[in-house]
DNA sequence: AGCATTTCTTTACATATGTAAATGCTCAGC
DNA sequence: GCTGAGCATTTACATATGTAAAGAAATGCT
């Protein structure tokens, strides 16, 4: 729990109050490899905050091909957060790779505590804000750069992952074949 | 002016008090074809409320080679909001491809008045949310569809765009080259 | 320790899509 | 109505990367 709040604190500093509003919504929970925290087609109710291991977002294509779009590696948020703010249905589903530790919060809760309070919304803009900017460094990288920069981006921001999860996730997490991310590791070991 | 109340009123309803503050902070320009709203390299420092007109988003690779990443169709609002609210360097440009009128308001000012406002704080939230969402939306797109697919969505999302401006913006907008998008054209009309 | 399963690499091959260049079309301006 | 510039299409060709399958390596389970 409190590693839960000092990641909120990181992203803004909150109020002894808003922590205490906090610290009653949470509640711990884990998740075991391959199991799913959301589902594609299902309306998103809950958010977490991801303690200890790795979850993937991942979509499936019309060929039934599946692509890995995040990981969140601990600590992180999880949920299907385009779902909730748009109370829209999943198209991305998010499963874990490795056992993990989770502290979950109803998020209509969130929204009804935060309905009036200064302080949240503000933390909810924030939260919207990093999302965005998230997305938008991964689409610039998808599109601006060619795989091997990718990957090394990709090792940069989640260091040892590759320790932990098989490389063919890392190569659709690239958005290409594992075949072409081993054609890459022999060019980059020459 | 209007106009501009009326967008935003669209995605928030929003006070009197609020519309009057707005008001004095957005002041009415032009923007000729082929002129820049934002420019790589800079700082963002300015929001605008495209009235009348397009204008493209766009980003250059190593290459060189220039993706549009977005078009903006007025009614609508420009201007590099990940500048804006990450503080960092634009990566990607805005430029006019038609004669546009705007309204233009600094940015700055808006976080300034923002201060304390809860509910200009909740309508920056839902602005952030909405980038988020169209963000997304996008990227899931680019990465399940296929070009011809994409090409179909666009054509719903801008109606009427393929008639003002080049052929050649629309296939960098859907990540292909001219040439191949040729090729979708005619294969649709078999 | 040994077998089974999973993962990674390599090879061979197919193919979608890009590049370059030539041709054809359209429309604005004279 | 002609002309030219800009744009779109077509052709020919090159190539990067995917798919499929086989082999090698690693991992885990009893």
């Amino acid at each position: 729990m409190e590693n839960l709040i000092k990641f909120f604190n990181s992203t803004v500093p909150l109020s002894e109050k808003v922590i205490s509003l906090m610290a009653g919504m949470f509640v711990c929970d884990e998740l075991r490899k391959g199991a799913y925290f959301v589902k594609t087609g299902e309306y998103a109710s809950e958010i977490a905050f991801l303690e200890t291991g790795i979850v993937r977002a991942f979509y499936v294509n019309n060929e039934g091909k599946e692509y890995n779009k995040t990981f969140f590696s601990a600590p992180s948020i999880i949920g299907s957060y385009a779902s909730l703010i748009s109370k829209q249905k999943n198209n991305v589903a998010q499963q874990a790779l490795t056992d993990c530790k989770i502290w979950k919060a109803s998020f209509h809760e969130i929204e009804k505590v935060s309905e009036g309070n200064f302080e949240i919304e503000r933390l909810r803009r924030m939260i919207a804000e990093n999302y965005f900017l998230s997305n938008e460094k991964k689409e610039l990288e998808m599109a601006m750069l060619d795989a091997d920069k990718r990957y090394l981006i990709m090792q940069e921001e989640y260091p040892g992952i590759e320790l932990k999860i098989p490389q063919y996730h890392i190569a659709s997490y690239l958005g290409i074949s594992p075949t072409q991310l081993s054609r890459i590791r022999k060019n980059r070991s020459l």
